[in-house]
DNA sequence: CTAGGTAACTTATACGTATTACTTATACGT
DNA sequence: ACGTATAAGTAATACGTATAAGTTACCTAG
């Protein structure tokens, strides 16, 4: 178990101190050292393998130049795409991006929070169910930037943490009222509890009222294929008959296909089925489903820019809240 | 910018040395320090919110209590599973998993490598496309212990890596097997090129070897949807007609349906359709695709298994090899 | 011929922790 | 009463780096 070479085995090596060595490694140029001795010094490092210990660099400097992508479920197909538009643009600027799944968890969202301030990631980029503006503020205040990903309509406060949203309200009335005016008007919604899901929720509702039509709407607790199946069971079995039925996310309104054909109904023409998220699998099941986009992938590449500008120094003062767009992908399903 | 207490201020505020401190917070117990003193120093824990600094104690322990999950891209499902197993059983030792994508890039799975040497992970489990055994060991011989997973056979040799195998030459020899007992006699495969792909077409060609069958096989870059799509369009264009097709992966596999089903084939009456480790998406499609798990939760678990077992030093001496199971799953598509 | 400027370094120190070696004071057995 | 054992803590140091503050030797302007 040879430990690595330090800068102290390079100096030794190059018959200069370890200063001059760090110098050399770090120094734009700026400092005064001359050929021979840089030279000497970068054959040393090459020689033995020297590679600067993080740990150390880090207590010194007090950056680490990583940044947590904190998510609530990695196996969510929604969040993947996500983390690449992140990664991509961290790394562009230096920064390595560790990803992190906390289950919605308000505790393990503290945790991975809480790895900030023991020195260990520069910025956090996150989801955040459990955790509120309050919970934030102690972090921002201890100087870790954060910026959230969120369903509904931000204004941007005096903590400077940066939101970036989408309308999923207003998203969800989009996707409605398309349904509407294809002719729809028996058309059930089927949902998780809490979070984008009733936000989502809400849209629905609204875009229902404008129209006079009546609400029906079925939950249940997991916001996961055997969620939705379950859901599209307990509403047909009321004995509902809904014409179209929209699921509060791709992986629920899979379930719903399933559980329709299971009873023979076909899709489109006896009940249509729309999602929301664009989940890969949503271009996949046959039908193929209607569903609405997010652009995860622009989306988390905007918030790591944003953060990338706070630790940075481009960007300072209040919160800034950007709306994101997103757009009805119409398929087979409806 | 406040900056976090320390154990200097700790001790400050409880009227004792740093020393002490250190010796409350981290001595088991077997050290002699007085009830009120250690009363005293919680309590001004408590009061100023004191987290240990990560990095100071990485550096002085030369431990970081965090492992790396390396896989080849985030964004196929395979792996979200795999990393959940991971991080189960880390967690539940103490480690902390961060996750990391490679593209399966060797320069991106060095770098990763690099991290470990650079003192910022204790261990590796890992997925490699681009390295062998020769670029391992010197990261094995620097103390890093990497658990392997891997597509193939392996024996386990003098050098420290453990390996998780699964027998993925003879899954595809068995999935090609199963078809041919149903009945199917011209068997296409449609694969990527290298790592696990090639081996299972291997496995393929030994299947209908045995039983004097002509293989076919075609080839395209991308291991996914689209890349399914485009060989089986190329396929049939050549005028094959297969009664059955093997895709190399799911995605893949699904890609061959959505080409098929473009063609007004049918799934499984004129040609059926399998592929390989029962992504959340093979049970989503219509119809429901066969498949070959490989069991990636109980995978991941039982590879951070044994890396912890190598960090504590309950496991030393050579690298073990074990094979792992998987399974056919029939579904709909056949 | 000297003041001072600069090139090319080195010395010393701090980051926050863990740990070893040392120092007291008190208790205890004989 | 004396020596020793133990409890309860403190002082000092090292981990590997970055950097501020010197220190030389040499060179040039006046």
């Amino acid at each position: 178990m040879k430990s690595n070479a330090t800068q102290k085995d390079v100096a030794k090596m190059a018959g200069v101190s370890q200063a001059t060595v760090s110098l050399v490694l770090n120094g734009a140029g700026s400092n005064s050292i001359s050929d021979t001795t840089v030279a000497k010094i970068n054959e040393a490092v090459r020689v033995l393998g020297y590679l600067p210990n993080y740990m150390a660099r880090a207590l010194r400097t007090n950056q680490t130049m990583t940044l947590a992508c904190v998510v609530p479920d990695i196996m969510n197909p929604y969040y993947p795409a996500l983390i690449r538009g992140v990664q991509a643009v961290a790394e562009a600027a230096g920064y390595d991006v560790i990803t992190v799944s906390t289950d919605g968890q308000k505790e393990r969202e503290l945790h991975y929070l809480k790895m900030a301030l023991q020195g260990r990631i520069d910025g956090v980029i996150g989801v955040f169910f459990g955790l509120g503006i309050i919970d934030l503020e102690p972090f921002i205040e201890a100087g870790i930037p954060i910026v959230r990903l969120e369903a509904s309509v931000k204004r941007g406060g005096p903590i400077s943490i940066d939101d970036f949203f989408v309308d999923n309200s207003q998203a969800a009335e989009d996707l409605t009222s398309f349904l509407i005016s294809k002719g729809h008007s028996r058309i059930a919604m089927i949902a998780g509890r809490g979070g984008p899901q009733s936000v989502r929720v809400d849209g629905y509702r609204k875009a229902l009222q404008s129209k006079r039509l009546k609400a029906l709407i079925q939950l249940d607790d997991a916001f996961t294929e055997e969620g939705g199946a379950r859901a599209a069971v307990k509403l047909l079995d009321k004995g509902e008959k809904p014409t179209a039925i929209i699921a509060a996310n791709d992986l629920m309104a899979i379930g719903v296909m399933h559980a329709l054909m299971g009873r023979g109904l076909s899709i489109p023409d006896e009940i249509a089925v729309a999602g929301f998220d664009d989940i890969p699998a949503a271009r996949l099941v046959s039908p193929s489903l209607t569903t609405v986009t997010q652009f995860q992938n622009s989306l988390g590449a905007q918030a790591a820019h944003a953060l990338v500008e706070r630790l940075n120094g481009t960007a300072i003062g209040p919160g800034r809240a950007t709306q994101q767009p997103y757009r009805i992908i119409e398929r087979l399903s409806t």
